[in-house]
RNA sequence: CGGGGUGUGGCACAGCUUGGUAGUGCGCUUGGUUCGGGACCAAGAGGCCGCAGGUUCAAGUCCUGUCACUCCGACCA
């Protein structure tokens, strides 16, 4: 019943929506607003996500080779300058250092708004020969983007975010190494956070600047709006010649260097309130909770209550990351507490579990109360998480599902655009000027060119010449 | 950068039209009764009304200026 009132808010208004975000990123204690201006500050709960985030991708990331790294924060002028397409890309959002104490600076240092130039560099110093590649390393730190508009998570003017950079000796490579951390993306959020993704390209006008070809894995939130979760990006050799990356290879002749770099931010945690949260609140996949298991004493004042409480706890400790709830509130201001903070599963005990040598779980995405056995209290809490992981992503996947429409025409498409929101399947011709038509006349942009996508016509929605490519076009965060 | 809105205890606001003792709700403190879905009672603490001028016997309220924040139009993980 709340879902559904949610469902007909976000509908009908885009305001709403903002606002429902923004309470639950408030009330969930996941950040406040800083008095630095479009900066959030993430409090400890909120931090504790991202810890889990990072914990699971760079595990995966150490599965494929890769090592971590830590590069300055500050980019020289001239060194951010070198790419061309590149510094035009970003030139409109980097923050400038000017001064030094208080003495001018004679080179204006960038506050790092992504490091593809600081890691070529140092590429170009420490590859010499088809010996030193592939060089396959990440980085964890914050961004600056001097955005005007924000919102905390989906856009901030400084966010954290892991950034992927790897050399290889051929181009052949370099695609592998982009797709095999695509799918890396994918793997994560479909099994780790219940959110299915669209796997696939991006246009040339939507690519990243200065990359030759920029993947995306897309999700689509509550609202029917799109979005980006993790980008890949095959570099081909531009960078390269630009910062003259070259190596000696077996042949004894001199080659460049082919490149990527892969992605994803903070904005990730937007996603998941944005895809799983409901009226009361956040509703974290178990893989990345803070608290995966909260337990209620139920008139904690009681004989044995609080002692039980403590023993579950210890016991469920070896499955879960568990919390007692143990402070004088009541027990309906902690229930609506945890599901505020989006907690899988709530444990209550109480003088009657005590008498019964049971306890009641309750399941954050669907409320459902089950009364279980002591004995084998493990076991449900683990089938219970895998459980509610997967409810999430079949709930999702029916929510894209229901929202993805197909048009074969400019006027269904204007009109699906005007009335839905979702993904819009459509044929394309691969002409800018009809991908800049499609924003003009029915405000969305492509998302995203799936991997495995089945044509649904073979004319261009907008020019009705031959199409080249089946496009997901919606509006985006 | 163009258009609108708002500045009043920690938070959300009312009061301004028609100047006359600074208000409400939430939160906070203390004590008590409660406790299986956001409990209740009582007593408290806390505000140069964004800032600077002006009008007036008197300004939160009227006038002028100024600063800050915020929403909507072009870019972005």
């Amino acid at each position: 019943m709340a879902e559904k009132k949610l469902v007909e808010q976000i509908t009908s208004m885009d305001e709403d929506f903002a606002k429902w975000y923004t309470d639950i990123v408030k009330k969930a204690d996941l950040i406040d607003y800083s008095s630095v201006k479009g900066c959030m500050i993430i409090r400890p709960y909120g931090y504790a996500i991202w810890e889990n985030i990072q914990r699971l991708l760079d595990a995966r990331f150490k599965a494929t080779g890769h090592e971590n790294v830590y590069m300055p924060m500050f980019i020289p002028e001239s060194l951010l300058n070198k790419e061309k397409e590149h510094v035009e890309g970003f030139a409109p959002e980097v923050a400038w250092v000017t001064h030094g104490g208080s003495e001018r600076l004679t080179e204006r240092l960038c506050v790092r708004p992504t490091s593809e130039t600081l890691f070529c560099e140092h590429y170009a110093n420490i590859i010499r020969s088809y010996r030193d590649l592939p060089k396959l390393y990440n980085q964890w730190c914050s961004v600056v983007r001097w955005e005007k508009t924000t919102r905390p998570f989906l856009r901030s003017r400084e966010f954290l975010w892991q950034e992927g950079h790897t050399m290889h000796a051929t181009a052949e490579e370099a695609e592998a190494e982009t797709l095999q951390m695509l799918n890396v993306y994918a793997d994560f959020f479909e099994k780790d956070l219940g959110m299915p993704v669209l796997r696939g390209r991006k246009t040339d006008k939507e690519k990243f600047a200065g990359a030759k070809a920029t993947y995306t894995v897309e999700a689509l939130m509550h609202d029917g709006k799109a979005l980006q979760g993790g980008t890949s990006h095959n570099f081909g050799d531009g960078f390269a010649r630009a910062f003259d990356i070259q190596y000696l290879d077996r042949d004894n002749t001199l080659k460049y260097c082919h490149q990527t770099s892969w992605g994803v931010s903070t904005r990730i945690i937007g996603g998941i309130i944005m895809t799983h949260g409901d009226d009361s609140g956040l509703v974290l996949p178990p893989a990345v909770a803070p608290i995966q298991v909260v337990i209620v004493p139920v008139q904690q004042h009681k004989e044995g209550v609080l002692d039980a409480a403590y023993a579950l706890r210890d016991r469920l400790s070896k499955v879960a990351r568990v919390k007692v709830d143990d402070s004088d509130n009541s027990p309906g201001w902690k229930f609506a507490e945890y599901e505020m903070k989006g907690v899988p599963l709530r444990v209550e005990i109480g003088p009657r579990d005590l008498a019964n040598n049971s306890c009641v779980i309750v399941r954050r995405d669907n409320r459902e109360k089950l009364f279980v056995s002591l004995d084998d209290v493990e076991k449900t809490v683990t089938e219970q998480m895998e459980a509610l992981t997967l409810a999430l992503y079949e709930k999702a996947s029916k929510n894209r599902e229901e929202r993805t429409y197909t048009a074969t025409t400019l006027d269904e498409l204007i009109g699906i655009a005007a009335e839905k929101s979702g993904y819009i399947r459509a044929m394309w011709c691969g002409e800018l000027e009809c991908e800049l038509a499609l924003k003009e006349k029915a405000d969305v942009t492509s998302r995203c060119m799936p991997f495995d996508a089945e044509p649904v016509g073979d004319k261009c929605v907008c020019c009705g010449k031959p199409a080249k490519t089946l496009v997901y076009w919606g509006k985006a965060y």
